[in-house]
DNA sequence: ATCCAATTGGACGTATTCTGTCCCGGATGA
DNA sequence: TCATCCGGGACAGAATACGTCCAATTGGAT
């Protein structure tokens, strides 16, 4: 059944919302003993045109049907909906997750796609893939996009598709080389994004490491400068999140900013910063590029991040707040649906 | 899993389809392993731009990619093939069906809902729906159709719905009144429809059980005659099939005619004439209207017939050989695939 | 008994999408 | 090297969806 069910969501995705369409409109009728056109029209937040041609074809398979008084169920739309109740909640599942998460971390949007990353690769596409189409949707004319490193972020750029070439689009790193393989890297990403899309892209080339003389040096070049500029009023940014011990060592840490780190709790990295587990900021990395006060002035902050594994991490990211729109995984889902519930408890013990 | 397939064909009654046609195009991809456009639609008979409109999709879904040699299939997407392929061959059961019944009866067209109408209600309304589609479907404006009486036919004229009235077409009743009850006359059931679709009617009345003297005088009758002569016309005849001795019986038949009937192995009954398992007419109903012989200039003669306990009389009508279309449901259809293999084990032996 | 408010179904122009058809530059394989 | 076949772009016309308004009807409250 289970199976069955993702196996529509990939083949007829568009065919499944209306059903779920047709099936909250028929359960509306259901609850609503005999209801008009109009105020279920606003009970659903539809257009009166659109439920219209739905509630006639409802009309047509003889689930509802109409008299002067309003709308009502039949027997056999009753029937139906009781028997189709279990499998559209299961259906639904992922989005009454979508919801909890959204409002308890007060986002704009959560996005969860079936699966969990650390066990099928492919879930890990399909988390890049849901994460371009927000991408896609949230982007205008003229928008800098920032981006981060990291593998989800790779397959987001490998799997974007756009309809027409995204004109006047431009891509940058979000911060300076992190010192990662060269194929997750945020300066390639930007890159691929670009292309795939029909977009520019500008890189941001900086070295790891840079000594307090280095980095003021650095930041003297005008075209550094420059880029930095305009990296900082990207009005989008899209950014992986790690944990945080993995990405240090990732980035060669020296042991002892590790130990000093892991000390005080470290837990996440987004952006080149560590955050504990309340979302506090204990540690950033030296290069340039996007400052975590940015965030604030961009439009549209998407985190992508999944895997059962990332949960408290993510959790710890978001507490920090200043994302708006969150792109996981069922199993990271899951995990934040735990530590949420486990704090509603300690909250109301 | 099959309930949940049910539900699905009863809110979204493409999606099924859809998502066949999707299945075929990837199965058609992974079997040639690097095809072009116009050669898979071609192979696939479809014109260029549907097939790449779906194509465009599976390959934002990831299931295809296409560079200049042609498309082929993803990893992605031979993994759904392959799991997909049990689901779909369960699904297309019913089409396989449909053609095999099609192709042995040599019928312009099968359909077969799911579901046994001796069983479920609802199958017979199902049935009934599907007729009603079929109909429509065949309708052109100053269409005279041909209706028999029947349960079967009378869900057919409760379910069917048109999107506008339909001008100029003229329900009639295929033969003179059987003695039933009057819900499932021909007469009702001609009003029915041409009340429920805008068209309009016309009624036949004529006593059952005529003497042939009586018969001959009431064919003297003007409107009587002209009746019949419009009947005779009809373009369009909508039949059920009956078991022979059940509607004997039902219509009070005397007791002598019966067992003579029986004799000869009166399998079916379809407008009032009386068939033996090879298609034979064996006895006909003394009354006016349309004769078996008037089917040859009807152009769509529709046949309605449901339930396993009917597979037997529906086989024998068919075999008469005047019929385009059958309207039929699973539990029949099985029976009818089980006479079909019968009779070719015989032929081959 | 009467009136009001709400209903459905019809109508219609516009916006949007779909689809048949052709073309082009380019990669591929003979 | 060349012919062939490929995907993708383009576009006009058809078909469909949609927003909007209106009229007739009716159930129910006053």
């Amino acid at each position: 059944m289970r199976e069955w069910i993702e196996l529509q969501q990939r083949l007829v995705p568009d065919l499944l919302e209306v059903m779920a369409k047709r099936y909250v409109i028929l359960s509306q009728v259901m609850k609503s003993e005999s209801i008009g056109r109009r105020a279920l029209a606003a009970a659903l937040s539809m257009t009166e045109r659109t439920l219209r041609a739905e509630a006639d074809f409802l009309k047509a398979q003889g689930l509802l049907e109409a008299n002067a008084a309003g709308m009502r169920i039949t027997d056999a739309g009753r029937r139906l909906v009781e028997s189709l109740a279990p499998f559209m909640s299961e259906l639904s599942g992922l989005s009454e997750l979508e919801r909890l998460i959204r409002d308890h971390f007060r986002l704009r949007e959560v996005i969860v796609v079936p699966g969990d990353a650390d066990e099928a690769r492919e879930t890990k596409r399909e988390l890049g893939r849901a994460a371009g189409r927000v991408l896609i949707r949230s982007l205008q004319g003229g928008d800098v996009v920032a981006v981060t490193g990291g593998t989800t972020l790779a397959a987001l750029a490998e799997t974007i598709t756009v309809d027409q070439p995204l004109k006047g689009v431009l891509f940058v790193p979000a911060r300076g080389g992190f010192g990662e393989s060269m194929d997750y890297q945020a300066n390639t990403i930007a890159s691929t994004l670009a292309k795939r899309t029909g977009a520019a892209y500008r890189l941001l080339h900086v070295p790891d490491h840079l000594s307090e003389d280095a980095y003021q040096s650095l930041m003297l070049e005008p075209n550094v400068r420059e880029m930095v500029e305009v990296i900082r009023k990207s009005r989008i940014v899209v950014h992986g999140i790690g944990d945080a011990m993995v990405m240090a060592r990732r980035r060669k840490m020296d042991t002892r900013t590790m130990d000093a780190m892991r000390a005080e709790g470290a837990l996440a990295e987004a952006l080149g910063y560590y955050f504990d587990k309340s979302g506090t900021v204990i540690h950033r990395m030296s290069t340039v590029g996007l400052r975590l006060d940015d965030l604030e002035k961009a439009e549209h902050v998407i985190a992508v991040a999944g895997g059962s594994s990332k949960g408290e991490a993510i959790a710890a990211v978001l507490r920090y707040g200043q994302d708006d729109v969150l792109v996981t995984d069922e199993g990271a889902a899951r995990r934040l649906e735990a530590i949420i519930r486990q704090e509603r408890q300690q909250a109301d013990g």
